[in-house]
DNA sequence: CCTACCGATCGGTAGG
DNA sequence: CCTACCGATCGGTAGG
């Protein structure tokens, strides 16, 4: 939220409100003048910023895959064992959703409302991001780190649907940090309900 | 999808292509006019079957709602140990998922858009079914067949993220049954990465 | 960034 | 279930 009548806002203003409503309300359920109460100032004063509602979606969703897809290009730089290099994974992520969940949960909820070639784009980001995972937890299974019948497809799948899920629970006013979640959400991956005692 | 110009529907037809819509394109993406295109009358002509949107988003999540509530059920009237009882929990999740998806996915994204009184009460009926988790993993770990350091409501969260997420990547066009699914996800909540060899 | 406005579409109704 | 329609709201534009 942002104190109304405070004078002329930027581009980047435009488009963390259209995030905010849109993580919350949904891209169909957000309006632009919604975005524009958000801002204290009209609906169609948003257009000498931005050429339309779609791009507001489009800016906000790529925002959101840049900062997963940099996760990626750090824990790789970073190196390490495949053990290593998933908790950099986990704690990447964990800290986009913690640091940017307005991003986060359009670009996991509403990137279906894309228009038909960023949908493409996007997707094909998010296929990498889980090739990523399928990639590391192969490499744990090479190294006899992990169990040796694991199917790293759906294992991916499996991780990533705890991560992903956080969109849904995670509130920024809890207590824990992003490093403390992270720190749990590798121990269930690592063990599940059967958690060896590594903490 | 049904054919169009076949006379008269059922007020069962309609929940059901709202159901299909509200999936597809969310509520608010979701008009009357699309739901009735679905069934080949016009929008107006819905208001014969039914009050208004509201209600259909309503009546489809809450026939999602009272499906996974009868999950937990069964599971709790069947009995067993822990293990056996989170089996069948997570075995009657996926069958849900697979028999109803539409049901399913509008009730577990579309939520946050009913009337406030519904919002509560179908909020009211996820927290039970999580608490349903949350018990029967402080079982496993009273009966010393899970880790003694689990923490039953983080734990439960993690083991709903992976059931959850099952309406983002299912397709029914897929060629694992409901059984193998739920086998593969237990399989991973039981042991993570670290799966030891109990397929 | 506002004033003033556009055509299209929205949820919904009256009457048959 | 259709015809014919309602007021409200939608995304967006022209001009300043």
């Amino acid at each position: 939220m942002i104190t109304p009548g405070t004078g002329a806002r930027t581009r980047d203003d435009v488009v963390a409100a259209a995030g905010r409503l849109f993580a919350q309300r949904g891209f169909h359920g957000t309006s632009m003048r919604d975005i524009g109460d958000e801002l204290g100032m009209l609906g169609s004063s948003l257009y000498s910023h931005v050429d339309g509602k779609n791009q507001l979606l489009v800016e906000v969703i790529s925002k959101g895959a840049a900062l997963f897809g940099q996760v990626v290009v750090d824990a790789t730089a970073a190196g390490g064992s495949a053990e290593e290099q998933l908790r950099n994974l986990v704690t990447g992520h964990v800290r986009v959703v913690v640091g940017h969940l307005d991003e986060a949960r359009t670009f996991l909820n509403e990137a279906r409302f894309l228009p038909p070639d960023d949908r493409k784009r996007i997707i094909a980001m998010r296929d990498d991001y889980q090739s990523a995972y399928r990639a590391v937890i192969a490499a744990g299974v090479a190294e006899d780190s992990f169990a040796p019948d694991l199917d790293p497809a759906v294992t991916a799948i499996f991780i990533l649907s705890v991560l992903n899920a956080m969109i849904r629970w995670y509130r920024p006013c809890g207590r824990r940090s992003a490093v403390e979640i992270a720190d749990q959400m590798c121990a269930f991956i690592a063990n599940g309900l059967h958690r060896s005692d590594q903490r």
